[in-house]
DNA sequence: GCTACTCCCTATAGCGGCTATAGGGTCAAG
DNA sequence: CTTGACCCTATAGCCGCTATAGGGAGTAGC
C-alpha cells in the first residue's frame, strides 16, 4: 500500500518540502496522485530516497546524484567514471580537511595571543587587522571585567 | 592619494563587486566619492578589508566581523566575547574535520568496494543504494560488462 | 451535520556570500 | 575622436534547502 509524502519524510528522515523539491529537480520521479491530488509513493521510492540522501552524506551535490541515478535506473556499459567521482570527492574531501587543520591552527594561534601576558595587548584583535589594539589584556589574564548589555 | 575601487580591490585580492557588497552589507563604511561618483578610498580602508578578509579566512561570517569591527573601532571594556568566538570557531572547525574524517573513510570504503576482486559486484552503486547492482565489476577489476535493461 | 485538527497542495520568497548580467557613464591614451 | 579600461546602479542567479501565505482533504469526536 502506497505512502504519501509524509510516510516517506517518516521513512527516510527527510523532510516533506524536501522531497517535494528533490522531485522538482528531477531527482525523485513524478509520483502518482490521488483523485484530491495527494502524492502516492512506494517502497522503490524509498530506496531511491535512501539512496539520495546517503549520496549527499557523502557530499555528492544533486547534479552527481542526478547522474547516479540516471545510471542507477539504466546501467551504461562502463562505470569507470563512478570511481572517478568517488576519487574526486576523496580528493575534495581531504583538501577541506588540510585547509581546516590550517586554519585551527590559526585559529589556536590567534587564541595564543591572547593569554595574558603582562600587560601585552589583547592581540586578536592585532593579529586580524593590524593597527588598532584591544583592550581585553591590558590588565592580565586576558580575563573579563564584566561587560554588560552585549547580546 | 585616494584609491579608486579596482586599487583596493587588487591591494587587498578582493573582488570589486565584493567590496561593493561589504559597503551594502555594513562592514565597510560609504566612502568619500569623486565629483563623477566614482569611490574613493584610504589607506583605513584598505586595513579595514584586510582585516575582514582575514576574518572570512578564518570562517567567520559577516555579522561576527561587524561586530568585530564595532569593536575595533570603538573598544568596550572588555573583550571577553571575542575570546569566546576564536573558542567556539575552533570547536566548530574541529567538528567539521572529525565529520569530514569520517566521511572519508566512508568514501574509501566505498572505493573498496569496486576493487575488483573476482567477479564480485562493483558496490559503489549498491552501497549507496542497497538494492539494484552495478554492472561494472560483473567480469573483474571494475571493467564494463553491458548489462541491459534492468528495470 | 459541525468543529477541530492534522495532513496535504501550490506558489513564492529568503538564507549567505558572493557572482553574473544588463545597460549605461567616465577618463586617459593614441 | 575613438578605443578600451575602468567605474556606476540595479537586478537576478547560484546551491540546497527552509519558511511563509493561503488554501483544500481527510478523519475523529460532538
Amino acid at each position: 500500500m502506497p505512502l504519501k509524502i509524509g510516510d516517506l519524510a517518516k521513512a527516510t528522515g527527510t523532510q516533506v518540502v524536501t522531497i517535494r523539491y528533490y522531485e522538482k529537480e528531477g531527482l525523485l520521479r513524478q509520483p502518482e496522485r490521488t483523485g484530491s491530488g495527494y502524492r502516492l509513493y512506494s517502497e522503490d521510492d524509498v530506496e531511491r530516497l535512501h539512496f539520495i540522501r546517503r549520496c549527499r552524506q557523502h557530499g555528492m551535490n544533486l547534479a552527481e546524484i542526478r547522474d547516479l541515478l540516471a545510471f542507477r535506473d539504466s546501467p551504461a556499459p562502463s562505470c569507470a567514471w563512478i570511481s572517478e567521482l568517488v576519487e574526486k570527492h576523496i580528493a575534495n574531501v581531504q583538501a577541506q580537511i588540510d585547509s581546516l587543520l590550517t586554519l585551527k591552527a590559526h585559529l589556536e594561534a590567534l587564541r595564543g595571543t591572547c593569554s595574558g601576558d603582562h600587560g601585552q595587548g589583547c592581540g586578536i584583535i592585532d593579529s586580524l587587522g593590524h593597527g588598532s589594539s584591544c583592550p581585553c589584556c591590558e590588565g592580565l589574564h586576558c580575563r573579563l571585567e564584566r561587560r554588560q548589555g552585549e547580546r
